[in-house]
DNA sequence: CAACTCTATCGCATTGTTGCGCAACTATGC
DNA sequence: GCATAGTTGCGCAACAATGCGATAGAGTTG
């Protein structure tokens, strides 16, 4: 795989690396938000709120639609979604591997 | 969503949040390898790859077998190549974008 | 079994990157 | 003019990536 491809598809997963941002995607996958209606959900600046946004949009995940003073936020790649499942399964994975550590299992026992 | 999930899934995303680690992944994807079989590939320093590897196996998507003096790694989670054609999809979609803003498209321009 | 080699990991120091709030700024609308 | 919506510059603290050297097991050979 070329070192560019690998570069660009770490810059994807680094966007989405981060439980606001993965906050904010969760919430755009159920329609378009602007700022002010995401800002009451994150605790934060929303000068930091902003700069997640900026980085999201970087990638191309996220676009925005301006409609006078605001500024409306979608998702632009609802796939990314799919890596949320994706996610799960590697969750649920570990969660079955450390039960079966406790419960006497082989897996990579000291 | 949970919060603790939410950070449950940014971890994974931060562990494929790098170009090593997503090359390391997708060399896995073809079978299972060793150490040394990596070193060569990484123009980094041995403990350095080794910390990558870590990290992988940390969230759950490598695991590892011993045998004798080596360690063979393999994928656990191999969901996680499904994850990579998403990042394709995001890739493609902005390239696509970025064309139309070129060509005169509409799209948010100045 | 002692000495040695080979494989992989750990501790530490260095360097670069990220997340954050604050305050200042721009732009829109009343 | 003044409130609302969002972005940008700055500095700080926390974190991540890396190389180097030391260390810990496994296997090998005398």
């Amino acid at each position: 795989m070329k070192d560019e491809e690998l570069k660009a598809r770490a810059r994807i997963m680094k966007a989405l690396a981060s439980p606001v941002r993965l906050k904010i995607v969760d919430e755009l996958s159920r329609g378009e938000r602007c700022m002010c209606e995401l800002q009451p959900m994150f605790p934060m600046n929303k000068s930091t709120l902003s700069r997640h946004l900026t980085e999201l949009k970087n990638v191309g995940i996220v676009g925005e639609r301006r409609d006078g003073a605001r500024c409306f936020l979608r998702l632009l790649t609802p796939c990314v979604l799919s890596m949320f499942d994706c996610t799960m399964g590697v969750i649920r994975a570990e969660a079955r591997r450390q039960t079966k550590l406790v419960s006497g299992g082989k897996a990579t026992e000291t």
